[in-house]
Formats: C-alpha cells, structure tokens, sequence
DNA sequence: GGACTCCCTG
DNA sequence: CAGGGAGTCC
C-alpha cells in the first residue's frame, strides 16, 4: 500500500468482492464453486483491475462506470460520446500516420482545457465525471496509437516504395480528416455540456480547439505549461487541493510524452524497421505508463477527498469521524484512507443507483427448531398420524414431492409453477469517481462512531440463531453480503471470506469492513414516515411472525420515528398481510376438501406449489429472499387447521376461524436480526453485490 | 378507554 | 393497501 498503483489495485480488489455484477447468473456458463458467483478472472485480472480494459487490444471498451443510475441525464449522452470517439478512433484505422503527433499534442492540450474546466468547478460529481471523462480521451489515445502501430506494420512494405512524397500527402488527408473528427467531437462535447445543466462556464470549451485532433506540434508550449501545472500542483498542497492539480499532477501523458518525442519519433523518421521496433516500444511503454497514470489520477483525487474532508463537513457533531478512531495501526483502517474510501464510494455508489433493485442475501433461519412446542401437528378431527408430523419436516429440497398438495393439483399445473428465477443482477456500477462521493461523505458525516451505538445496535452485530445460508451460497441468491455476515456471525463470514480472500490474493479486508460498519449504522435521523423500503421489510418479516406487536415493530425499524399514526399503519399493514394469508389458506384448504385431499402429504406446501407461489409472489414479490422453512412450516399447519375445520363443518360457525388463528399466533417466531439494521432490505449494502 | 384484531369495502 | 366499523381484551 506504498505507491499509489498498490494503493488503487487494492482499493480495486475490495471493490471486485462487492461488485454487483459479481453474481454467477450474469456469467452463464462460469461454475459457481470456480469463482464464488464473481466473474472469472479475465474479467478484471489483478495488478490493475480497473484498467485493464483500457490496456485490451482492441480498446474493449467496456465501460466500468457505464452503468450509471437512471436519474444521471448525462448517462446517455457521454455513452453516445463514448461511442462516436470509438468510431472516429477506428475511422482513422489504416489512415493515422505521423501526422497523429500533432494529435497527441491536442490530447494533452485537451486535457488541459478539461482540467482548466476542473479548476472552476467545485462540483464533486462533475469532477468525477469529467476524470473519466479524461481517462476516456486517453483510451481512445492509446487504442489510435497502437491500431497505429499495427497498420504501420501491415503496410510497411507499400509504405517503403511510395516514399515520403505520398506520406506527405497521407498526411494532408489526414488533417483534414482529423479536422472534421474535430469539429464532430466539439459538437459531441457541447452537447454532454449542456446537458450537465449548462453551467460551464465557456471556458470549459477550451477543450475543443485543443481538442487530441487538433494542434500539431508545439512541443515546446505544452513542457511550459506542465511546468506551471506542477508549479500549481505544488501550491496546492499548501493552500489546499485543487482538482487540476490532482489530474496534471498525475502526470498520465508524461513519460509517454518523452517516449513520443523520442523513441517513437526517431523510429519513424529512422528506417521501417527500427520504425516498427520504436512503435512496439512505445506501445509496452504506453501501457505501463497508463496504468500507473491512471492509478495515480485515482489516487490524487482520493486523496484529495480525504483531505477536503477533514475541513468541509457543514456541522458535523464533534465526535464524528469517517472511521472509527480505536481501528489500531491498520493501514486500511486509517481514517479516509483512500482504498477504503474507494470502496466505500463504489457501496455508496452501489447503493444510490439501485435503491429499487431487489435486495440480495437476507438470511435463512438456521438452526432453526422443527418443531414449535405450541404446534398442533395433528387435528383430532383429521384421522393422521400422531405427531410429529412428517410433513413438519420436510426435505427442503425436493424437486417434485407429487404428494404435496397442490392447489390445482387435478390439472398438469401444480408443479409448472416453481419458484420463478431470481431476477437478473442490477448492472454493474463500478467507477470509484462519481457523486457518490458527495452521498458517501454526507452520509458519513451522519454516522456517529461505532463507539458511539446504542446497545441495541451493537447487538444486531452479533451472531444471529436464525442466519443460515443456502447449500450453494455462492450460486444462491439469497447469500448474504460478506459485511453482513461478518456482523451477524463470524463463523458464516469466515467462509465467505476466505473464498474472496482467494480471490483477492488474500489481501484482508479490514478496510472495507470499516467503512461497512460505517454505513450499517443506524442513520442519525429517523424517518417520519413509511417508506416501500419498509413495507417490503414488513411483509419478509411476515414470513417470521404473523402477529407482531408494536415494541418489535418499534425494535424492527429503527429509521422510523414512531408515532401513533406510523404504528397502527405498521399493525395494518400486518393486518393485511394476515388477511391475505388467511384468505389463501382458506381457499386451498377448500379446493383440498372438494378433491378429498385427505392424506398428509397431499395437505402440504412443498416449494414448487401453487400455494407456495402465490405467497411468495405477495411477501416476496421480487423472489430475492428465500422463504424460511419456518414459513412453510406454518402455512401447512394453518392449511391442516382450514382443512380440518371446513371438513368437519365447523366452517358454518361464524367464528370458526378464531380457532386457527389462535394456533397461528402462537407459531411465532424470532425475526432475524438483519432486520434491525436500518435501511434493509432496500439499502444496497446489506445486499450481495 | 386504549390497543388490537377481524371484517368489509373501495 | 387503506379506511372504518365492530368486537374483544386488559
């Protein structure tokens, strides 16, 4: 963790274990057990993760940061921007000759004029936008030059006899072409301007006649102006950072700049050979130098965030700090520490651009008792086996019991609705520089210190009785986040943590726990209010206990501030929930009397059932969390309790059914302590990402 | 009387 | 899912 490459590549490693695209269902075809339900390796290879697209051959350029949230108007424009840079990049294919010298030139300058546009722009978010943004020009940069390089190459032979009359004339072409890529890229750029609200200053198009296809040569004017630009660099460290020294002080096009001017040059003005063996080297020494550019821009701008925030906070509260201030000498665990502030940016990142995707790992319960002591197994009236009732027990996993009961079990139906697939993982959003920054800082800056929790809060931090993971939990949806499961229960982490540590090259995590602990806080300020976030809360809570009282409502949302009006909506809600139960139990228990279903295991609701789907759909609608077995346990109970009270005519009491939902309430049972947390399920960071 | 629940209705 | 009436329990 000394040089910033080692900084960023770590920072980037954390980053891949909790990565929303890291699910094996989006990777058809990679075995679960290979890569812990990550993508494989060549997706983001260690030493520069975040980069690596950037040094593909071919450009590949999938975009890291491409999957913006659907409230950034600028996502389309800067994907179309992206898109047509790419294009004029591959128009020039076969075409670029030396001339592109000039066009590095124009790169460099243009980076200026962004950075210029930097220096007045204090938005955060922007800025992050616009470092892409650079590292995007630089993309294109690198690919022209080695698509360059290739076809010098190819036509090095045809080049030889045509001699330096018709490169001459190649290169005029290429003016003139590189011209009108120009002028097409300032529109492309004016028009991602505007829609960034228009607030640029004029200025900032001062990209575009500097633009990497204009300016030729000037060698001398651009080594004057990076003396000046380091000259800021260095009077920003004083007075504060400023984001332009962050880029320039980079240095990305530095040393690649030397090699330009000199071992590519004299390549080219040299014999083909030496032409060719210039070109290659450039091209090795592009890619290492980009790499460490881009690991150091990365750097320079979390480091000046972490700066910047030891002074802006608007009013934070004295005892407030990002970590906590006990952590021990742990590098990663240093307040602000870059790498674990690049992780914590891409949760929060994570987090904001997908408050309405489905949550992702909430537990099972484990060890969970199979039997409830109050449990009626047996109706006197149903003429079953004594308790224990075998199908209170039953096997979890059976594909097809075609005993089960099935509520149209008659028609091919009852087993063609298993449960649906878990939905396609949310896109991947990984760019470390956004505004998420702003939202994690200003979150942060709510958080009080872990020291600071109430009790209640530093219990829910410990092992929970009711946690379990499924079988496979790296191909289950349902497998909790390694955070989470390292508050809930170090032992289940520990599994999960030793896969990614793996993966990882067995680099701890540390880091990013902390800023994890961080954002699992309870949030300082309560919500007056019932969001869908909680409604969804409630209804998985119902899959625990149909009969909750208003103290564990209380306990269980602990980001809402309480009033009379809040909890008899809460008790409503469970009223509903109840009622939809009820009504569907009483519904198939009928269906089951009219087909004479009298057997056990014709009365219950195994997994692939329509009952089972129905409730689910209702409790569980996006089918992310798996139903506890707990849950089945009591709806075949409470199915039994309809059945045997509308088979032996007790139905026609009017209060027939107080009976049953006396046996129901007392079936009861812990919920999880993961709902405690404030902000599950919907908060991404309780989710596997 | 307050809290809670069920039932009905929209 | 919410509103409201009616019933029950403490």
């Amino acid at each position: 963790m000394d040089s910033p490459t080692d900084l960023f590549d770590d920072a980037a490693s954390q980053l891949h274990a909790f990565t929303p695209s890291l699910c094996t269902s989006e990777l058809p075809g990679v075995p679960p057990q290979s890569n812990g339900g990550r993508p494989p390796a060549t997706f983001r290879p260690p030493g520069y993760p975040l980069i690596h697209h950037l040094l593909q051959p071919g450009g590949a350029p999938r975009r890291i940061g491409g999957q913006l949230n659907a409230h950034n108007t600028n996502l389309g424009a800067q994907r179309h921007l992206e898109s047509r840079i790419m294009e004029e990049v591959e128009e020039r294919d076969g075409q670029v000759d030396q001339g592109m010298e000039g066009g590095e030139e124009g790169v460099m300058e243009g980076e200026e004029g962004l950075l210029g546009v930097k220096k007045r722009h204090s938005n955060v978010a922007l800025m992050a936008e616009w470092s892409r943004d650079v590292l995007r020009v630089k993309r294109m940069k690198l690919e022209s030059m080695v698509v360059r390089r290739d076809v010098e190459t190819a036509e090095g032979d045809r080049r030889r006899e045509r001699g330096r009359e018709g490169r001459r004339r190649e290169r005029e072409e290429l003016k003139e072409q590189l011209e009108e890529a120009r002028e097409r890229l300032q529109a492309l750029q004016e028009k991602v301007w505007r829609l960034d609200g228009g607030e640029m200053e004029k200025e900032s198009l001062s990209l575009l006649p500097n633009s990497p296809f204009s300016n030729f040569g000037n060698h001398k004017r651009r080594e004057e102006r990076q003396k000046e630009q380091e000259g800021r660099l260095e009077r920003g460290k004083g007075g504060g950072l400023h984001i332009e020294g962050l880029m320039e002080g980079a240095g990305v096009w530095m040393g690649c700049g030397g090699l330009v001017r000199g071992e590519w040059d004299g390549g080219m003005e040299g014999g083909d050979e030496e032409a060719e063996e210039g070109g290659q080297k450039f091209a090795q020494a592009l890619k290492l130098e980009l790499g460490s550019a881009v690991a150091r821009v990365i750097d320079r701008v979390l480091r000046f965030y972490t700066e910047t925030t030891d002074f802006t906070p608007p009013s934070p509260p004295p005892s407030i700090s990002f970590l906590p201030s006990d952590t021990g000498n742990d590098g990663g665990r240093e307040r602000g520490h870059p790498a674990d502030l690049a992780a914590a940016l891409a949760l929060r990142r994570s987090h904001d651009k997908r408050k309405a995707n489905p949550l992702l790992g909430p537990p099972l319960p484990a060890h969970l008792p199979h039997s409830h002591p109050n449990l009626p197994l047996h109706h006197p009236s149903l003429s079953r086996p004594p308790p224990p009732h075998p199908s209170l027990l039953p096997p979890p996993s059976q594909p097809k019991d075609p005993a089960s009961f099935h509520p149209s079990s008659s028609s091919s139906s009852s087993s063609s609705f298993p449960p649906p697939p878990p939905p396609p993982p949310p896109p991947l959003p990984l760019p470390l520089l956004h505004y998420s920054m702003q939202q994690l800082f200003s979150r942060s800056l709510h958080h009080p210190q872990l020291p600071h929790l109430p009790p209640s809060h530093k219990d829910y931090l410990n092992a929970d009785p009711f946690l379990e993971f499924p079988p496979h939990p790296s191909s289950h949806p349902s497998f909790p986040p390694l955070p989470l499961l390292g508050h809930l229960d170090p032992s289940l982490a520990h599994h999960a943590h030793s896969d990614r540590e793996r993966e990882r090259g067995m680099r701890g995590d540390s880091g990013i726990r902390e800023c994890l602990c961080l954002l699992n806080q309870p949030r300082v300020y309560s919500q007056e209010g019932l969001s869908p976030c909680h409604l969804k809360k409630a209804k998985l809570m119902f899959f625990y206990t149909r009969y909750p009282s208003s103290n564990t409502l209380k306990t269980y949302f602990p980001d809402v501030k309480f009033n009379r009006c809040v909890t008899s909506q809460l008790i409503k809600w469970f009223s509903n929930f109840r009622e939809f139960f009820y009504i569907q139990m009483e519904r198939f228990a009928r269906q089951a009397v009219r087909e004479a279903l009298t057997r056990d295991n014709q009365l219950r609701m195994g997994r692939d059932t329509e009952l089972y789907r129905i409730l689910n759909m209702h409790y569980n609608k996006s089918n992310v969390y798996q139903v506890p077995e707990r849950f089945i346990e009591v709806a075949e109970v409470a199915l039994r309790e309809f059945y045997s009270a509308i088979q032996t005519g007790r139905d026609s009491d009017p209060c027939w059914k107080k009976g049953i939902y006396k046996i129901i309430c007392k079936l009861d049972s812990p919920v999880p302590d993961a709902f405690r947390l404030p902000g599950w399920p919907c908060d991404s960071t309780y989710r596997r990402t």
